[in-house]
DNA sequence: TATGCATATGTTATCGATAACAGCGCAGCG
DNA sequence: CGCTGCGCTGTTATCGATAACATATGCATA
């Protein structure tokens, strides 16, 4: 893939200045110094002033891992998502990221993708690193993982999930009744032959449960001929929700209604759909799950539930700032559940 | 949107435990402790059985920020993106972590909010945790987010553009470029009349360099009435990209085709032609830049250029490996750049 | 004038780990 | 029997900042 490569310039590195170098310059204790770049602390202008000029003459940057060392705090939460590309969770992310602007914490993210191996191994190496509170995405972790995250004593928030033994704070929603709700909706309209596609396996705990809604709703309404298409790894793509939609209507050619685990995958079989001639709701409606942007602007739109990412992220990060406020004045606040809201977004795919 | 909130449980937070409690409990010192938490060193068996055993009772995690104090070295290297919803660059970073993969360096990700000013605090407050590496994306900073990389003294690399004079390392492509090939693709197809759809600002410094290459291919191929359609900021949206196409065809009826700034508002001004019966390819063509999921699935799927975003995230991480390993054994490597392959997808929309 | 307090700065100890070096015991060897 | 070298472990100094306390100065107030 390399098409060419050229080469040039040396290296020349020093030393990176310290706070020493910058005292020294500026003919002030590094403890003058390390109050001028910091906020609150009485400093004469006029110090300040020369402190600055000694900063922005060597270049100098604070090293933040040696002040938090002493300071205790590294001014930074972690959050892990099972993905960040094409999914809910760069929503999330957002919304933390928003809540936590102006409180002097840094949000340092990773994904997990959709593995609690991985997200294990990532809890480690975040808490390593010492945050002030960290954020996971559902409730399922390994023993390990969990016993890290009960261990830390920092606040933890687990998202997109209602765990029913959560380790401590939860901010997300039931995605098992999410998914029931739409089923719901779909018989009210009508439809009785309804299916679920969704990946293979559970590894998106999410998408799990999101089928288990589904079988759990069907029976419920006295459907009992449940009509699961399983089909790729998750989370399943576009394409593999074109393919899910074909096999679907081979195994079960009476089937009038699918709903899908993603938005994405709903989306992969409107388009299969299209391309074979199959109207869409006529021949078969079809519904996906997460409001992503794509299923409002394709043509047909497509009926979705509504979760609201955004807020999950926004309402987990205040309350980890309430949090961690909490922790720092050895005040530690109660464990809290945050359910967030939901609704079903019909359009014209159903 | 918050529906309840539950409040429950107590915290009891204890003093995380320290190296020094640990070797206590082992009966060791901590430097034997160290030893044993790291790889290589020469340790007893059973005594390491021993540490392992004291660090599981205690529920003990290292503490890699005082450790990195000493050490020199953090462990982890920095990545600033634009966004990582719905976008590229989300390829980029999983490019990166793989590359990344196995080498004891972890990856911490932040995104832009495609703001030079926001790249700017970013930088600063990432090159304050002391990253062994940085990779931004593109070449344009603030005045002093540039003076901040060129004084880091640690490996840059500038990816997603080819900088006229970078800061160090750089692993990307043209956009003008890029963009102009497709142009020339459309040209050679029998176009005459075409468009370009983007946005108002130049804030999408890389949107604003595919505009300029369409106009530079334009006037080369001797097309001297542009057509550019501005609409909205920059990165535009799908419900942008379909709002664009309306007003494109309104203010020029004859134009032939249209080049989108990305595949998402491609796939917007598409779904809106489809609304309105307007046939794509015939009454207009369209094509998109970035070879996204969403343009190889849809119906009738999109021409773009596909641009290798996994490549340049993992180019961008092996490059950044050597450049590290160079600055430990003080034999820092030259400035390299790579510049990455792009291509015209021919596809249904064109 | 003495006292008190606020402002501005310096000094010392410390955060929790690791580097560098030192030391000890034991096996192998001449 | 003494020397050498290796495997394993401990000691001391240090990384670069900040907390906590101490100090100096100036000004207001009793």
């Amino acid at each position: 893939m390399t098409g060419s490569s050229l080469k040039s310039g040396i290296g020349t590195r020093v030393l990176a200045p310290t706070m020493t170098d910058v005292a020294k310059r500026a003919g002030v204790s590094t403890m003058t110094v390390s109050r001028a770049l910091r906020d609150g602390a009485s400093i004469a202008r006029e110090t300040r002033d020369r402190i600055m000029q000694a900063v922005e003459d060597l270049g100098y940057v604070l090293d933040q891992s040696a002040g938090s060392l002493s300071s205790k705090r590294t001014g930074f939460v972690a959050a892990l998502v099972p993905s960040i590309n094409n999914s809910n969770f760069a929503d999330t992310a957002r919304g933390l990221t928003d809540a936590l602007q102006g409180s002097g914490l840094q949000l340092l993210l990773s994904y997990t993708d959709y593995s609690v191996e991985n997200e294990e191994s990532l809890i480690e190496s975040m808490l390593r690193r010492r945050p002030e509170g960290i954020v996971v995405t559902g409730g399922r972790h390994t023993a390990r993982g969990r016993k890290l995250l009960e261990n830390c004593s920092i606040p933890v928030i687990e998202t997109w999930d209602l765990p029913s033994s959560p380790v401590n704070h939860v901010v997300g929603f039931s995605n098992a009744e999410a998914s029931a709700t739409l089923v719901r909706h779909l018989h009210a309209k009508g439809y009785r032959r309804i299916a679920f596609i969704g990946g293979t396996t559970n590894r998106d705990t999410r998408g799990a449960d999101r089928r288990s809604g589904y079988e759990a709703a069907m029976r419920d309404l006295g459907l009992t001929e449940s009509r699961v298409m399983s089909f790729g790894t998750p989370p399943i793509s576009m394409k593999q929700g074109g393919e899910a939609i074909v096999r679907l209507l081979e195994q079960w050619p009476d089937v009038e209604a699918a709903i899908c685990v993603s938005d994405l995958s709903a989306f992969g079989a409107l388009m299969e759909c299209q391309r074979r001639g199959w109207k869409v709701p006529e021949r078969i409606a079809l519904a996906g799950f997460g409001d992503f942007e794509i299923s409002g602007t394709c043509y047909p739109a497509i009926t979705t539930v509504g979760v609201h990412c955004y807020d999950i992220g926004n309402s987990a990060g205040k309350l980890l700032l309430r949090a961690i406020e909490g922790e720092r004045n050895k005040m530690p606040i109660a464990a809290e559940t945050i359910i967030t809201d939901y609704e079903v977004i019909a359009r014209e795919s159903t």
